[in-house]
Order: structure tokens, then sequence, then C-alpha cells
DNA sequence: GGGAAGATGTTCT
DNA sequence: GAACATCTTCCCT
């Protein structure tokens, strides 16, 4: 495949963290290391707020950790969880206002046995990177890429995903705290989502 | 310096 | 569906 994904600007990351969550649906991220090029088709997110979310890392304030969320938006910001895994957030929101969009899933589109071998085990197309954890496997995503400017090499996140779908919205997962918010957003009917919600919504319109 | 919780994944029943 | 592995970060003493 002739894949050459452009960066998205820096105006695109400019929106408020929910639209930013949304429009993060159907992107490509993309990850270059010597091994070669991964890629996939973000395909879930969630949105982490800084008013009135106790689920936001940076409820309580700017932290070592959480640093990255009040930094410029358009940057990594990856943390350890669990002893195990990674998480990968788009941060967002104006400097100094503590926000980051989770992404939570990808479509493998390139590299795909990149992925699977860095995953370790035989496994199928979908469980490749159907969750956070999962997908910062597949792309070699760690804390050394904290902060990264995500119109560059050599993790980007670009245009070139599908051109229309419909999106969900759903309570966002694994939390303790605010599960009643519907600030997890995907793509409706793709296989890929980490989980599908009992009931699909679609964002603003209320049914 | 210590303790508890955590935006998960895998395996087992 | 439930248990658990595993360890960093943060808050408290």
């Amino acid at each position: 495949m002739n894949l050459r994904p452009q960066p998205l600007p820096f105006s695109f990351y400019l929106q408020d963290t929910v639209s930013l969550a949304r429009a993060l649906l159907g992107q490509l991220l993309c990850r270059r290391t010597a091994e070669g090029l991964a890629a996939g088709i973000i395909v879930e997110t969630e949105a982490y707020l800084s008013k009135d979310d106790p689920a936001c890392h940076a409820a309580r304030g700017m932290t070592r950790r959480n640093a990255p969320m009040f930094g410029p938006p358009g940057r990594a910001y990856v943390y350890f969880i669990y002893g195990n895994h990674y998480c990968f957030n788009v941060t967002s929101g104006p400097e100094g206002v503590g926000e980051a969009v989770l992404v939570r899933a990808l479509q493998p589109l390139e590299g795909v046995e990149l992925m699977r071998r860095r995953r370790g085990i035989a496994l199928n197309l979908v469980n490749l990177a159907n969750g956070p954890g999962k997908l910062c496997r597949a792309l070699n995503i760690d804390t050394s890429l904290n902060g990264h400017d995500l119109r560059e090499e050599p993790l980007w996140i670009a245009t070139g995903g599908p051109a229309h779908f419909d999106v969900v919205s759903a309570p966002r997962i694994g939390i303790s705290q605010a599960k009643e918010k519907l600030l997890r957003f995907y793509i409706k009917g793709n296989n890929y989502v980490s989980r599908r919600a009992s009931i699909e919504r679609n964002p603003g319109t209320g049914d």
C-alpha cells in the first residue's frame, strides 16, 4: 500500500476537548521505528476534562505524571498503569488547562505483521489494538514519547481514514468516578472498538 | 518512607 | 464473569 500519511496541522488541535475526541475518530495514528511503519485508524477515544471531571488525571492539579496535560495541545501524554501497560493520550485544551483525549482502539492498517510480533502471540486482526494498553504495545509506545509533538516523526496523527461514519457516545471504561458521563466516542459498527455499548447513542442528539 | 489505588490485559472457571 | 499479575505515582505520615 502506498501510504503517505500527512500530519494534521496544529490548528486541528485547537478545538475543545470533546470535539477533538470526536474529530480524532477516523484519523490515522502512525508510528515509525527502525523496524518500519505501523499505523491504524483511530476508532475509539475518551475525553478527560478539566472541569467537573474527577476521573481526569488533572482533576487535582498538575503533578509530575500529568504535566503534559497542562502543556500545549497536540502532544503525547503517555503514562504507565497497572504495572504492565501504557496508555496513550492526545493533549488538548489551551496551555495551562489539564485536558486530554485517551486513544482506546485502532483498526490496524499498515505494519500488521510488525504489530503482531510486538504483541507476542498469534492474534487475529481485531485483537491487535482494541484496547489502550494493546495499541501502545502494538505501536511500541512508551513514556519515552511523553510530550512528543504529534505532528512529527516518529509518532504522528494524519488524515486518510474513512470519509464518512456515524459516531456513538457511551460511558468511559475502567474509571471509578464520573462513570455516568458519556465521554467515550467510537465509530458505530466498527469491529475494532474495545467494547460496544448496550445502547448506542448518537452524541448531542439525545436519542 | 509507606501504603493504596489505578483511564488494563490475560487467563481461568 | 471474576481473579490476578505487576509497579509507578501520589498522598500521607
